[in-house]
DNA sequence: CGAAAGCTTGAGCGACCTCAAAGTGGGTGG
DNA sequence: CCACCCACTTTGAGGTCGCTCAAGCTTTCG
């Protein structure tokens, strides 16, 4: 498949459902559109690497990215996904300090570069969007502390098992039933925060227990409600 | 000592050093100051409960708050605290959505508790203000995801040394050099996701490695750099 | 087609959890 | 003001989950 722009405006984009650039004017928009740059990457291409300064955000129009973290002895952790319609690199800007974790592609992708200046304009002038962002935000913030918890409490199966239900939930399935998104064992470990030789064995188990069907990379899962009963799911 | 608000009106509390209303307008100064309700509340009082609807956000004008989720089997995951000029429960407002956090007094404290309508009405009309506090949010963010890739990845003993630290730097020393914060051995495992046996025994090591000093509840930091290595600090 | 990256399985071990039991201190009610 | 109670602390023993290391296999990609 060709690497194109699922859309060449601002304008057509923002229409999107729930798209984080809904609440803009025309007059913003047509701004927003006269000073982003649209790049293609392809998948393994980083974005922005912890530690650099970037001076503006990236709307993702395509593809999907990895967000994470390097700890100690270059082992990553990864915080979250990104696709089309989310927004990246905003808290750098915001802070007004170097990015705190690395971008990476994972499916090739096209991502639209916004100047900082132009952010803190909008967030300025527009107090529906100020507030938008101030919810996508909080919701975000929502999400990792539940994760604390979890990764505190859980052990690494029910971390497992939750997952794959999450990933499910977020990137759906494809016609034939499989996980619309591919991820290594490596990635699998560097989400739930374990070995890969772990992820790899419990990925045995629940083979065996006939709760997920393994081809290749790709993952179907049998039994969602036995998964959700292991994952301990509040 | 006597429970009272250190402040008996708006203006003056907004006038603390980087407090979250500092940007607020005289006339909105007036607005809160009309509209709140200051409570005060003592030690083991819960704020509000995980799974509350709240009608409002609370700011800290005194004393020391634990903000935790309840996980499994009822076993506490403490996520942050909250000390005098900060507040809590406004993602709830925001979101629109139920409290994802009890909130406990650790330190008797006064509380004024702001209804939803105001904190609304401020965001939506003082641009500043929105900022600021979608730039407070970003902050709780990073932190939080600095702390998933901690737990995730360091061990127990790394952990709490990096939280000894971590708690130095958040509520200081009194002058003979003790915490200014005094926790149970329960709520030091419930920080950093543990067993409260872990926390004992690995407060005994470090007080046989003169690291630290333990008085009953009272603990005093004798050698930061050593403990700043054991943490693995970045 | 070869090299590099990813996957799988096994063995061994150690950090940390759980359970149990005894000691300690602070707060409360009589 | 004292005694009792309850919550907190401490220490020990034993078990296990999940990590590390190692080695061989498979897939992918240039």
């Amino acid at each position: 498949m060709k690497l194109t722009p699922k859309h060449s405006s601002c304008q057509d984009c923002s229409k999107e459902q729930a798209h984080i650039f809904q609440h803009l004017t025309e007059d913003e928009l047509f701004l927003l559109d006269q000073q982003k740059h649209c790049n293609l990457y392809k998948k393994g291409d980083t974005i922005y690497h912890e530690g650099n300064r970037i001076g503006g955000c990236y709307c993702i129009n395509k593809g999907v990215i990895k967000i994470y973290k390097t700890g100690l002895e270059g082992k990553n952790q990864i915080i979250g996904f990104a696709k089309s319609g989310d927004i990246i690199g905003y808290r750098s800007v915001l802070s007004n300090e170097a990015a705190c974790t690395t971008t990476k592609v994972i499916e090739d992708s096209a991502v639209c570069f916004i100047p900082s200046d132009l952010l803190f304009q909008f967030v300025q002038n527009n107090s529906e969007f100020a507030l938008n962002l101030l919810k996508i935000t909080c919701r975000e913030l929502e999400y990792a502390n539940a994760y604390i918890t979890d990764i505190a409490q859980k052990s690494v199966r029910e971390r497992l098992a939750e997952m794959l239900l999450k990933l499910q939930d977020e990137f759906g399935e494809s016609n034939d039933g499989y996980l619309q998104i591919s991820l290594t064992r490596q990635e699998f470990a560097n989400i739930i925060g374990t070995a890969t030789e772990t992820v790899i064995r419990l990925f045995s188990e629940f083979k065996n227990d006939n709760l997920i069907e393994l081809n290749m990379k790709k993952i179907k899962l049998l039994d969602v409600n036995k998964l959700r009963r292991i994952a301990n799911d509040m």
